[in-house]
DNA sequence: GCCATGCATGACACCGATGTCATGACACCG
DNA sequence: CGGTGTCATGACATCGGTGTCATGCATGGC
């Protein structure tokens, strides 16, 4: 591959002429810049990063750990994808920063990390980026000062600045919008505890309730493990079958993400029950390739991964300028309530009926 | 960041030493080499890539152009997401040989593609690996011709070297398998023949019934661009219709996907035909996010498109240590068939009906 | 006509690692 | 005891750009 002294042999001017033409900082001569962009034409020049950073002390790469792209063929993926367009927000945030972003993908394994952290500190990155696939607390090895680290939908014990899902806001919207649909008994199928998602989502089912004035029935709440490999559909229909024979059943399902809606309309429809006449279902996510292709189409709150990950690549390019170094706590990110066929408006009679129904039963 | 010379200096020895000790080559002496080590831990010392491959003149990078970050969020997603195996694929296919893999995501642009490549050209990568979406034809532009480029998923008209799915006998692979159940009508609802997959599976599907000496019937075989916007679904629905009206119906509808055959249960479903026992329904692509939460479990084949990135990945290795310049034709990859619920093994006596059927209407 | 000014250009050092060659200290052999 | 080989180490040049400073030439004001 040809280099600037090339260029400048064939050009008849100095190394630093090309430099100037490449830059454009120094004047330089109508007549020269030709004859220099000629050459660098006819030899198909590129200039060379690395002697270029060398000087510069500046890579122009951000760094960016992820499981995005390693962690998908796992036997069950309940997760939609995250993480992926997390990364695709941050790519978003950057393209126009000048920055080339480099991707390193932890293959699935964790202990991979510290690896990848040296190869980018190899490459001298301008600052990193860790997305994780849900959002829960890391715990990464420590950075050299210099470089800034930024986790998406991840937070630590450090302090670290974190860009994360406002989970009990969002839960809260959608169940806002239920309420203001007409629904009254409302079901709430949580995931796991031990997961941020599964706290902060039932405290924001429970601030809309307590905004409405409604009484929060533990009976209406589960943590279901939909997931796992083989009791996991029978857990979350034993649930379902428990709620839907309560003296007044729930007029809606609400789940814990989009995946298990998505089963629940499964066993709905195996139990004879119709979406939405018969029962309505909402889920979290607005993973679309689910929201938008399940009959009748999945109302939902979207968790705008793309915009968290945006946020995380700005809160990066702040960081690299010297900006917004007073950690001010971890940014939360919300996104808009999509209304669509799984729930059903109830009409001003049927809500008087339930309303009755539930008064006659105090 | 501390450099060599830094290291040098704390442990009063000459650069050259401590290089000897990060390469380990020329020999060095016990207690100087402790003494580096050791200043190099207290420095936090990490190797500049840059000036490292100034010397070498090697990088260590692939580079890796896709979309398979970006081109997820499009309103309907119709295909899985080949183009991310792939690039795991390729991930696992170069991990152990030391090369860092450097993503570049098109951000959904082809036209940013150009750019790419100078930017993987200006850090002098070894080797570039293009990932299209789905099987099809590219035009890139020209590369140096010491920079190798393998095209995955996709093949130019110049002959660049390629890694492909065998979709010809892939799908060729699920009709033997349909057949050997006892399945004697079998549907095949194609993609768009404008695509390769399009045109290459209905050869497959002829093929293994040319095989079985089974008639071909062009009632049976129908392309439908199920994904369009709005009238995409009722496509659908009016050829299953139309299908499943003919005086000897299939007992099997093969999908052009598992995407289409998702929506494909909903159809049968609304159209009150129960899975698989009326009718079955095969996909083809193994996604299993679909194939495997489907109920009943969806019937395809596997596209294994990890194991086309890691074809593609080794045969860019073979390139750049210089074997196989004999550009050999394209590298086809099949995988294998996946059976479960979604298609009824046919017991004789109703294979023996639906022969019966057939011969009586000749 | 002289000097200040500005423009176009080049010489040279430097970034950090490493390949080449040289050097000094020993050990071993005849 | 001198010559030779091995080991441990260092001096120096080099990779390809770019920052700094210097130089040469034309222009213009006084």
């Amino acid at each position: 591959m040809s280099t600037i002294y090339d260029v400048a042999r064939l050009a008849g001017v100095s190394p630093k002429t090309v430099s100037r033409v490449l830059n454009a900082d120094g004047p330089v001569g109508e007549k020269t810049r030709e004859a220099v962009e000629k050459a660098m034409r006819e030899l198909g020049y590129v200039r060379s990063n690395a002697a270029r950073m060398m000087r510069a002390q500046k890579s122009g790469i951000i760094g960016l750990i992820t499981g995005a792209i390693s962690t998908r063929n796992q036997p069950s993926t309940q997760q939609g994808l995250p993480d992926l367009f997390i990364v695709q927000g941050i790519q978003r945030a950057l393209e126009t920063s000048g920055m080339t972003v480099m991707i390193a993908d932890t293959t699935g394994r964790k202990e991979r990390v510290p690896h990848l952290v040296d190869t980018f500190l190899s490459h001298r990155v301008e600052g990193l980026i860790y997305v994780a696939e849900y959002h829960q607390e890391v715990n990464l090895p420590a950075l050299p000062d210099d470089t800034p680290l930024v986790l998406a939908n991840c937070f630590d014990s450090r302090g670290t600045p974190a860009v994360l899902p406002d989970d009990r806001r969002l839960q809260a919207d959608l169940v806002r919008r239920l309420i203001a649909a007409g629904h009254r008994r409302i079901a709430f199928l949580s995931l796991r505890p031990d997961m941020p998602a599964g706290r902060l989502r039932p405290l924001g089912y429970r601030d809309a309730l307590a905004a409405a004035e409604l009484e929060f029935d533990p009976a209406l709440l589960a943590h279901v493990d939909f997931d796992q490999p083989e009791i996991g559909p029978e857990l979350l229909w034993d649930t379902i079958d428990r709620m839907l024979r309560l003296d007044v059943p729930p007029t809606v399902l609400c789940c814990g993400n989009d995946q298990m809606a998505m089963m629940v309309y499964g066993i709905l429809r195996s139990m004879g029950r119709k979406v939405p006449d018969e029962v309505g279902v909402a889920g979290f996510d607005n993973y679309r390739a689910i929201a938008e292709t399940l009959y009748p189409p999945l109302t939902t709150v979207d968790l705008p991964y793309n915009a968290l990950g945006a946020r995380a690549g700005e809160r990066l390019l702040q960081l690299i300028s010297g900006e917004g170094r007073n950690g001010s706590g971890p940014v939360l990110v919300a996104g808009p309530v999509h209304w669509r066929g799984s729930v059903n408006e109830l009409r001003p009679e049927n809500v008087v009926t339930l309303r009755n129904l539930r008064e006659e039963k105090e």
